[in-house]
DNA sequence: TCGTTATCGAACATATTATTCATTAATATT
DNA sequence: AATATTAATGAATAATATGTTCGATAACGA
């Protein structure tokens, strides 16, 4: 990709997540967004069709990063599916967006949150669902399975919400805790 | 109230409903509700001053319906707070969705469920504090309680969206029997 | 019956979206 | 370093949506 291009796409970004985090994504126009970005109208346009689709691909964009993040130590290509810790990849999660993804917590945490959870629910699902054995002890025998994966895929993200509302003053270690204790 | 008013007023929100169930809350222009409810453009907005406010207008009056509806039976003014179930409040709001709320659950079930969950989060929030006691032998006594008090709202909205999911296929005693055991 | 009030409808101002196109500048390739 | 390619610019423009105004008309309550 041209490097004008990787330019203008991220100015784009970044500018349309400073406003994310402060108004309503109804309220927020592509004039607010090209000025914040400085970048032309047709430039906009040219990238993205409408505002929706720049939502649609700024969501491509952080969650396929949080979901098939390359491992930063060792060259492997370990994502969160395939990590070391198969045991807590909850805790993972709550490690990686304390440290390394201001921009998702910021995203989380704004009024504009439904928009995310939205998305990120899909990955935390697929997650759940990779790890539904370690589960299994909990599950009560009447419980559907998909009304059950539900139910985690749900509790999860309620206790991530939980803990990014309280600034994150817990550890990821507590926190996975808490989750783990509740389902 | 005038019953011109109230005849528009109904109208208004019933091309509202109409639409909201069709597509999403972004993509409705009060050009196809006016349409919808064959009023004209100058009677809309002597009723509402935006489509944001027709949106919460038509919360407020779905929500106190349902959390302060009074008694059918007798001429008690007895709302889900104070009703003669105790034990089951929750088991008392899958009833009523199920028998006598078609609107609300085809809201809570279409694109914009998100808009009337978060509102409809707000009343069963309440109904969990009021019932808190109730809990207290299932609640693992590190977690805190507004932690506490969340979970199980959030619990009882996603054991909600999951029946409205099947169509109401089971029971309302039995969807209330599996939201009790996961909490 | 009569005074009041809501609705109508069409016109209007404004704001926002989305497109077009000729010009300029940056980039990749050789 | 020269060249062909591609992206960005900005200004103009069409199209769509929002919100307001006002005189005329019809429905309402008392």
């Amino acid at each position: 990709m041209d490097r004008r291009q990787r330019k203008t796409r991220k100015a784009i970004f970044e500018a349309f997540i400073t406003l994310l985090s402060k108004k309503h994504y109804n309220n927020i126009t592509v004039e607010e967004i090209i000025n914040l970005a400085d970048v032309g109208r047709a430039t906009f346009y040219a990238h993205f069709e409408t505002k929706d689709f720049l939502l649609k691909d700024l969501c491509t964009e952080l969650f396929d990063h949080l979901f098939h993040a390359e491992s930063d130590i060792d060259g492997n290509s370990a994502n969160l599916f395939h990590c070391n810790m198969k045991a807590s990849p909850f805790l993972h999660l709550f490690q990686h967006i304390q440290e390394n993804d201001n921009n998702l917590a910021k995203l989380l945490l704004s009024k504009n949150n439904e928009l995310f959870l939205e998305y990120f629910k899909t990955g935390v699902k697929a997650l759940v669902i990779e790890h539904l054995p370690d589960f299994k002890e909990e599950r009560p025998s009447i419980i559907p399975e998909d009304f059950w994966v539900n139910h985690i895929t749900s509790t999860f993200i309620e206790t991530l919400r939980w803990w990014l509302e309280r600034r994150m003053d817990l550890s990821p270690a507590k926190i996975n805790e808490y989750f783990l204790l509740l389902v």
